[in-house]
DNA sequence: CGACACCTTGAAGAGGTTCAAGAAATGTGG
DNA sequence: CCACATTTCTTGAACCTCTTCAAGGTGTCG
């Protein structure tokens, strides 16, 4: 996190996030009608986050790792709207969202990054309701792949093999797919040669093909520019 | 918008939205790719967001009425992100971000509210990445229909009768669907008498109906109770 | 090692899309 | 202010994608 701040900053910041939390695989970091106190950093695992409507609906609306941060959806009305599950054992600084205020008055860079941090996950809830609205399962999968890796590369993993964290169902969930449609993309793309797929290891042979994936749907260049 | 402040405080707000703007039919507030130097208010009029990617694909993210804040989207990378059009002449009030983050820092009032701003339109996104993910196509309008009027009525208009502001083809691209299938929707419902559709004007004659068709798809106190 | 959760694959079916045509409303220029 | 062009909306029929239901396979953890 790029914020250019006085020493002095620096160490209020520090006593921001030196409360800790271990969360167990499967165990939620917080749960919906919660109280919000805080907003999470998560140091290392991997989380999903997820809403459950009384009639039996369930959407996974996101999937975070370390360097991300969960609990946001808590601020408008003092309680969380969503559940945050681990779904691997899990480290979190917990950040009390008061401090975050106080703090954020008087360091202006914590401000603005705090408003980054809000209107990126807004931004990226757009592309997920693009990918939602208008793309097939393949595109979907193929999105989603490419997100993940790009994610975990700038987190120094491998840009092409992956280990996933969620079940296929819970990659249906949050792709709005079933399970069983998500389980044939993969076995189409390994069919296909663009990816490798042993269960949750993925290995990614294609990035350019699957890329291509995504924009097959082109209502643009290919048909527009004959016109 | 509830915020309990001193009178000096209250006249710095006032300097705040002290700018308009008015915008025609059809002419954008911002635009993909614009410089973000502000967000807006809407005083009057009607707005959509819509994201459009390279490949043809668009995806509308939102319609916003009187009293709403647009272009939080634009924070994050210093650039807009989507494109915001008038669906009818309007009014806004231009708010530079930089003197929102210099106020928000002297008036705690302030820094909370746009706080929660910003937590209520993630929630809302959640809301609709469960719609898009999970509903099926007369779930989708239903909702849609339910969460307009309530807004709506929220603003002193009607709790039965609106007017669309937008076609069917923004419709269906808001709710991941194609045009005709929202104009068939439209005309189930009508035929089963929950709602009388004219065009754009619609009258709910049964609201609980309606309410109804979304919790339809359950699969819980039906089916799961009787296990 | 055995039980359980997770994943894969097939076949049938449903819901939404696509393509097409016509009707209704809207707006524009004469 | 009316006529015409354009946009928007409705409806039908065929098609396609994804879902549903079902069965068997694979991996994992106590």
């Amino acid at each position: 996190m790029p914020m250019d701040l006085s020493i002095g900053d620096l160490g209020r910041l520090d006593e921001l996030v030196a409360t800790r939390r271990k969360i167990r695989r499967g165990a939620p970091l917080f749960s919906n009608g919660e109280r919000f106190v805080a907003l999470y950093a998560i140091r290392t695992g991997f989380f999903k986050t997820s809403i459950a409507t009384e009639d039996g609906r369930d959407q996974v609306t996101g999937f975070q790792m370390a360097g991300e941060i969960i609990g946001l959806d808590g601020i408008v009305g003092d309680h969380h709207t969503c559940d945050a599950t681990a779904l691997e054992d899990a480290e979190v600084c917990v950040m009390p969202f008061e401090r975050i205020e106080e703090l954020s008055r008087e360091v202006p860079a914590l401000q603005s990054h705090v408003h980054k941090i809000m209107s990126r996950e807004i931004v990226r809830e757009h592309g997920v309701m693009l990918l939602l609205g208008s793309m097939r399962a393949e595109e979907r999968l193929a999105t989603f792949l490419l997100n993940l890796v790009q994610r975990l590369h700038a987190r120094g993993f491998s840009q092409s093999e992956l280990v996933l964290r969620m079940t296929r169902e819970e990659i249906g969930s949050y792709l709005g797919l079933k399970l069983e449609t998500v389980s044939r993309a993969f076995s189409k793309f390994a069919e296909e040669g663009l990816v490798e797929v042993k269960q949750r290891h993925v290995r990614i042979v294609d990035t350019d093909a699957l890329r291509a994936v995504v924009a097959s749907q082109e209502v643009g260049s290919t048909l527009k520019r004959c016109a």
